[in-house]
Parts: C-alpha cells; sequence; structure tokens
DNA sequence: TGCGCTATCCAAAGCGGTTTGAAAATGATT
DNA sequence: AATCATTTTCAAACCGCTTTGGATAGCGCA
C-alpha cells in the first residue's frame, strides 16, 4: 500500500494525503482524521527511501568503526555507547548506520558516507591526539559529533566527553590521602586522547604533592584483562612494588586483580585498586557493593547525549560547535584501603613534605 | 556533482553514463573509459537514495536490539558479532543498520524495518525457545538469519549457530575424564536456547556416565562477572562443594574464578573452570597459554558466516532456509586439573559404576 | 544498392514520496 | 448578489537514479 493508493481510495489527491499524515496545517480537520483511520486500517507507512529522495536528507546518522590494527574500539564500551545513542536514534525516527571497514579506508568511508547522502550526521569515536579525522569531517562538511575530545586540533568541534583528567586526579589525591605513594597507573593506549588526559590527571595530583611519577610504574596498553595482568605482574616483582593501582577500566582492572591475587595480596588491604567504570550494562562493578572503587560514568548515558546534540545541530546546522563535559563520579569501594604498614616510614617522611 | 550534469559534462545521456558505470554491457568500450574517468575525476559517487528508491532495494540488513528488561543481549557478544558481521557487508556495500528499541516495541520494529522498505534482510539475536519472532519475520516475508537457533520452532528457517550441546558435552567428559564428580553449571539465563543446549550437553555427559546433575550444582542468570561469582560462592559453601565449574562466558568465569579465589582455592589444582570463549577481541583467553580452559568458537567469524549467508538469500530468496552448524573447539589451559585428592575415594567408588 | 543485424546511444517513464503554484470551495463583507 | 479573503484541495514538477522501448548508425552480405 503506497500514498497513491491510499489517496485513491480516500478519494483524495496524494498531495492532501501527504499533508494530512505530516501535520501540515492546510488540510481540514475531519478530512484528516479520515486520512489517519484509513492510514491505520491499512497499515499504510510511507516507504522511508521515496521519502529519503523526496527531502533529500537521510534521517540516519553514521557511526564508522575502524577494523583491523587498532581495534581498541570495537570493545564493550563501545557497544554500550551505541546502545545509549541507538536510544535517541529510534526515539527521533533516526536510523543509526555502521560502517565497520578496515582501517585504511576510514577516510574513505567519511567521504563516501557524505556524498552518496546515506547519513545526515556522524559520531566520531576514539578520537586521538591530533586526529586528523576532525579535520576531515569539518572539511567535508557533514555535522558531527565527537565522544571524547582531540587534544591538539585546530578546529572548534561538537563533543561529549567525560572529565577524564579531573577524574584521575580526584582518584589520585583519594589515594594519596590513604597514605599510598607508591602508585601505579595502567593506562590505556596513549594514542586515544583520554588516556592522554587521565595520564595528565594522574601526574599533576602526584605533582601538587610533592611526588614524581615513576615512569616504572606507568603502563599503556589496550585494555584487555591480559594486559592489565601483565603490566600489573611485571610492576608487582619491582623491589619497590607499588602499593596501589590506577586502572583505565573494568576488564583491565580484573587483570590487575587477578595478578595481585597470584602474589597472594589482599584487595583493599595488600593493595589497592582503582578503576575507571564506564557503567556497562553487563559488567557491572558489583551492585550495592562496589568491588572496585571507582570513577564513574556512563557511557551509555554519553551515547545518549551525543545522539541528542548530533540531531539538534543536523535540525539546526547554525547552532555551530557544542560541548559536553560529564564528570565522574568517585564510587568507594571495596577495593581500596589505607597504605600498607611496611610504607609507613616512606609515608611519614614523605608527608613532611 | 549527479548523474545528470556528468552527463552533460561528457554530452551523453544520463542513460549511458549510468550503464557505463555499472557495467552494462550496451555501452562502447572507450566511452566506458571515458565515462570511468570522468566520474573519478569529479569524484562522483551516485546518490544511495536514489539508487534505492529507483531499484527498490535497499542496500542494508537491519539488526534490531531489544533494550530494557531483556538486555542480556547488549553484551560483548553481540559486538563482536556485528563487528563480524558488518565487515560483510562493507565488502558488500551493504549497511548496516541498527535498530535499538524497547522490548514491547520489538515486533512492530521489524514490521516498520519490512514495510518501509529500510533493510532487504535482517539478523535475529538471541533467540529464546518458541522464539515468536521466527513465525513473525517469516510471515512479514523478509529474508532472515538466526544468530542461533530456537527449538521449538515449528517452520524451517536459515541460521547459523554453535553446537553449544555437545561443546559442553565434550567440556563435561573432559572433566569427567580427570576425575570431577561433583561439577557445577554456571549458565546464562535459561531462556536463551544456547544455554538450554548447554544444559543438555551437560547433562547427557553426566547421565552417560552414571551421573546425575545436581540441581543444586546447576545456576542460571545473565552472563555478568557478579552473578557468575554469586552462583560459584553459593555453590562452595555447600556440603559438598564443587570440585569443577562449566561456566557460560569468560565473563562470568571471571566472576566464579574470583569467588573460589576469594576460599583460596587454585585454579586447576583445588579447583578447575572450563568457560565458553566466544574469542573476543578485547577480551582474549590469555595469548599463547589459555587462562582458561575453554570451548572455543569465534563469533566474530559466525557473525561474518550469518551476514554471507543472508546476503546470498537476500540475492537469491528461491535459496530457501539455510543452516550453518559450527563446532567449539576444546582448549586446554591453566585452570583444569585432576579432580583433588580428597575426593579420590568418591572417585574410585564412582569409577566402578 | 539495399536489407537485416548488431552495436551504441537516447528519450522518457518510472520508483514513492514532498512541495510548489494554482484552482476550487467556502465564508465573510458590503 | 457580487466581491474578496481564506480554506481546502489538487495537478504537476521534482528528488537522482534505473530501466524500458525505441532510434540511429555502422557493417556484412546478397
Amino acid at each position: 500500500m503506497n500514498l497513491k493508493e491510499l489517496a485513491q481510495q480516500l478519494g483524495l489527491s496524494p498531495t492532501t494525503v501527504s499533508r494530512a499524515l505530516n501535520g501540515y496545517p492546510e488540510v481540514n480537520e475531519s478530512t484528516r482524521e479520515r486520512v489517519m483511520a484509513a492510514a491505520k486500517r491499512h497499515h499504510y507507512r510511507p516507504n522511508t527511501r521515496a521519502i529519503r529522495l523526496a527531502t533529500g536528507r537521510a534521517f540516519a546518522i553514521g557511526h564508522v568503526i575502524p577494523l583491523a590494527t587498532r581495534h581498541e574500539i570495537m570493545n564493550p564500551i563501545f557497544a554500550d555507547f551505541i546502545a545509549g545513542a541507538g536510544e535517541t536514534y529510534s526515539k527521533n525516527g533516526y536510523d543509526m548506520v555502521l560502517s565497520v571497514v578496515a582501517d585504511e579506508a576510514e577516510h574513505q568511508t567519511y567521504r563516501d558516507l557524505k556524498s552518496r547522502g546515506t547519513v545526515d550526521g556522524m559520531i566520531l569515536h576514539a578520537p586521538q591526539m591530533d586526529d586528523a579525522r576532525i579535520a576531515l569531517l569539518t572539511d567535508i562538511g557533514i555535522p558531527f559529533v565527537v565522544h571524547g575530545r582531540a587534544t591538539g586540533a585546530a578546529l572548534p568541534y561538537s563533543w561529549v566527553d567525560v572529565n577524564n583528567r579531573r577524574a584521575f586526579q580526584r582518584a589520585t589525591e583519594f589515594l594519596l590521602d590513604l597514605g599510598h605513594r607508591r602508585i601505579a597507573l595502567v593506562n590505556g593506549l596513549e594514542n586515544m586522547d583520554f588516556a592522554i588526559r587521565r595520564r595528565t590527571g594522574f601526574v599533576d595530583a602526584m605533582a601538587a604533592r610533592g611526588l614524581a611519577a615513576d615512569p616504572a610504574l606507568m603502563s599503556s596498553d589496550e585494555m584487555t584483562e591480559v594486559s592489565g595482568y601483565r603490566a600489573a605482574r611485571a610492576m608487582l616483582v619491582q623491589d619497590d612494588a607499588p602499593t596501589a593501582f590506577l586502572v583505565a577500566s573494568m576488564i583491565s582492572g580484573m587483570g590487575v586483580r587477578r595478578a595481585c591475587e597470584e602474589r597472594g595480596l589482599a584487595l583493599g588491604r595488600d593493595v589497592s585498586i582503582i578503576i575507571h567504570d564506564d557503567d556497562l550494562s553487563y559488567m557491572k562493578n558489583g551492585e550495592d557493593v562496589p568491588i572496585f572503587t571507582a570513577t564513574r560514568s556512563s557511557v551509555r548515558e554519553a551515547g545518549r547525549l551525543a545522539a541528542e546534540m548530533l540531531l539538534g545541530i543536523v535540525a539546526d546546522p547554525a547552532l555551530g560547535p557544542q560541548q559536553r563535559l560529564l564528570e565522574a563520579e568517585l564510587i568507594i569501594g571495596q577495593s581500596t584501603g589505607p597504605a600498607p604498614a611496611r610504607h609507613a616510614p616512606v609515608l611519614s617522611a614523605t608527608a613532611k613534605g
């Protein structure tokens, strides 16, 4: 059943039916009701393809997922983010189109998505330092919102991000207040912008107490269980092993925990761990009592917000670049406690400074 | 730059240009080259929306993700599956459209996707026992492939699935051969079809050795870390605690491990764990040496295969229902070992039977 | 030279909607 | 009753491509 047929059934012109259905004012209310009723009765759904061609709009938002080497992105965080964004899209009658492409084809994919008119806007994932894609998308001239920020970007652009620096700064302060001095940072890949900011927060907080972050206690890798395990294990065998870990994600945190338990260290007593918790639906950080002390920020919520922001810009491109900085919550769990006694002398010595 | 403009530039009709670009034979080779060159020079990309309307095809595949209550699906497995499927789609010039919808709107979403012509086919996720969606999609008359199977489905349909029954049967036999008798099953939600099959495999393998599966050692819940932890902890405090666990996923396996370690049980010595490993990219089961002994089957590969199957059916609907059963590999890791000595008498007694 | 074939190209009709510009119907006003 | 403004409806153009049904030209062969 299409518009023309429906119009014929009703003895009306397609024009009128179209207008009645789309809520235009220039149609008699009684006619509109008749049309609406008939549409419902015949289960009429306007053809998306036709609407898209006629209006010149795609009613779709694109997400590009680079494959291969930099597979950091096809991670659980991403799944929750698009779940959040997807909610917003369906609520607004938009489709979400995902392009999974080889790394080297990413730029071309953005160009095509625009020039073929497949989408009205895009979300940019996993920005890195000096990310070239921002200039690219700006150049292409398609509305976009970045999930995260890109240190070094010259142009203004729209983004939704967590205050990663502040989150890790606060987490570090929390550990320092507990008396920890040998604090390790198990970070994500440091070409990722969020990882850079987290490190800055960590280093700054240390510096504020007159402590230098020990490079031997800073690792940077993909946020998998295994890499967390390996980083922690390597640090724990050192002479002056860390008493606390700051970890980039729940998953790598589990690897860190494994390494600690393997050495017989009890969490919250012998060693402390703070993770960043993206509040993933299938990877809850405990329920009533959090497993890990954590800096928490829902990535799903970030997805929702980014999508809303983008739809706003698509609807009115004149809005210009918008930003939204989300603060992470510091959740106290069972994985942190005072620095173990054996470090007490070091602690008091340092505390003087 | 559109077709008409390009044609004008070349002094040709749109018809000829279209044909030249699409490889039709009724165009002079030299003309075709001229057209191709001009198209490249002007970065011409045919408008997707127009192609779709003109051909009546969507060149897109839909994946519907139910939200809310049954959020089992927006899990890491799903992320890897769509990554695999997405690869296939891009390779074939198809888009992937994801619909994130509230549970109760799921059926209507399928209907709309079809009647509005947004997609040419769909992938059905997370089938349950007697899943009504199979009848629905059959009724709607759109090509679809199920990721998994639905016990009790009356009609034939296309699917790609892992042999879950066999995988868990073999895993159980492996544990039995190691002398374990008190084996626990930490399963996924048992309204999910895969969970039912896994339980069957477990129960059957036990029965084949004359052992009854103890209901107190079978749990069924979402596959999160926390639920794995809780299930295992509850079982470990029982009088006749299990010496081995069969766990539905890597993530819940990590919860089980936590519960074991909490009780001071060493993996592979005091207690054994076998998990099902979906071979997720960011959740590798170790690298050279697997952490867990596991039944492994790449869900990403399943995504690729399902997508290929679906595109095949879309291209030629006459093909009819197709099936693909993948066998899981049994990977021996460090989490399994002979049943602990204290059970030796039980073991020898049982071994006689 | 003329006819039939094939190779090559084109005009025009869709695809199923939206939207513009105008016509018809209605109501208000004088 | 005639006129004008407003509602309400419609015919037709358009979105950018594909595809059908010719038309034209070039060629081989009688």
